[in-house]
DNA sequence: ATAATAATTTACGATCCGCTACATAAATGG
DNA sequence: CCATTTATGTAGCGGATCGTAAATTATTAT
């Protein structure tokens, strides 16, 4: 009926949608963080018994995961895009935190990043994957400011992640779209004085 | 023998020291957060059984606001004095950064700041007073700024409550000392603009 | 119809959690 | 010496949590 990918299989049908499944824990990892939701929670949200949930999913942390490939899909900030355009180096990354903050800020009842404050989480398995979504966003901007300033990337490697994990941390705090904005921008000072005095230097 | 204070009262005395259990929480709430910290670990690592646990602290939550009054006495950031200096604005909300950042990355087996990370906890309670100092502290940062540029103190504030969560956070992540400081002083190259405008403002 | 497959429901076992009851030990006050 | 007070150790209760075993139900294949 629903699903157009693969015909009928075998057994009894699945009672509920997959994709449904893993939107709603989705909401509930982004709203109290990985650790503080409990295999309960996600079976009451869910609205299946915990042999299901196993079936389906694995574990908790199987289930995060699948998460996280859902955001990646769906809800991640398109570092690409943002990255690939060709204007100013800072005027990128500036815009990578403004991109930032609106997601941040876009659900009051799920605030921050769902994958920053994942990888907070004590779960061995849920911080490797979270850890790995963050990595790959690391290299993504390493690599941006590498091919102009090979010197710069790392600092800003660890600047951009420092800022982006208290932005987090600050959308967490009730900070609203305006004052992460305000923040953004300033942290963005940083990063157009560091490109800024880098074109001194080499036009010197 | 070891009390100075208060000689001998009455019934059994205590067989442990009250201090080095604090001290001995604080190791723990640093290392692991307040929400990966069970009784049972405090327990275990104080040498007691849980009935002298709840006669001496009355909770986790109980200890945990100790720990923090014991911080604050001893490990937390000299806000007053650095805040206090007749430096201009820029290098003392720098300074406060870079003494903060050299206590997140003291011990690397407790990184990051004791109060930042455990008021992102899920109990009420120990969030509440952790709060409870990072409002005074923000409330100082604001003070401070705004007794000369008032328009600014809010986002300033915001700023740095941003920065030094990220900052807590990137120590958390192994980010060593050198990679903090250079994060920090990337960071305040925004405040310092910030107040360099400014008084260009005036002076015109 | 019968077999095979897979999801569902109910029920439960194992573990850990925070916390306390109870009896005991070690000190002081009369 | 006895009462009082306070801390300690053992043992365990009630509850939550994770995960599974067993029987049942729904669907497809032959």
């Amino acid at each position: 009926m629903e699903h157009t990918e693969s015909r009928r299989t075998r057994g009894r049908p699945r009672q509920f949608d997959l994709d449904e499944a893993v939107a709603a824990a989705q909401r509930l990892f982004h709203a109290r963080g990985y650790d503080a939701v409990s295999v309960a929670d996600l079976i009451q949200a869910i609205g299946i018994n915990p042999p299901s949930f196993y079936a389906a999913f694995g574990s908790k942390a199987d289930l995060y995961s699948r998460v996280l490939d859902r955001y990646a899909a769906q809800g991640a900030i398109p570092l690409a895009d943002l990255l690939s355009a060709d204007r100013p180096i800072a005027e990128c990354l500036v815009a990578v935190l403004e991109e930032a903050v609106r997601r941040y800020a876009a659900d009051p009842g799920a605030a921050g990043c769902l994958v920053i404050e994942g990888a907070r989480c004590a779960d061995r398995e849920a911080k490797g994957a979270a850890g790995a979504f963050i990595t790959a966003a690391e290299e993504a901007i390493y690599r941006f400011v590498a091919a102009r300033y090979p010197d710069q990337a790392a600092c800003i490697q660890d600047y951009m992640s420092t800022v982006m994990a208290g932005l987090s941390a600050s959308a967490r705090n009730g900070h609203n779209l305006d004052r992460l904005l305000a923040t953004a921008r300033l942290a963005g000072v940083g990063l157009e004085q560091t490109f800024a005095l880098n074109r001194q230097g080499r036009e010197k």
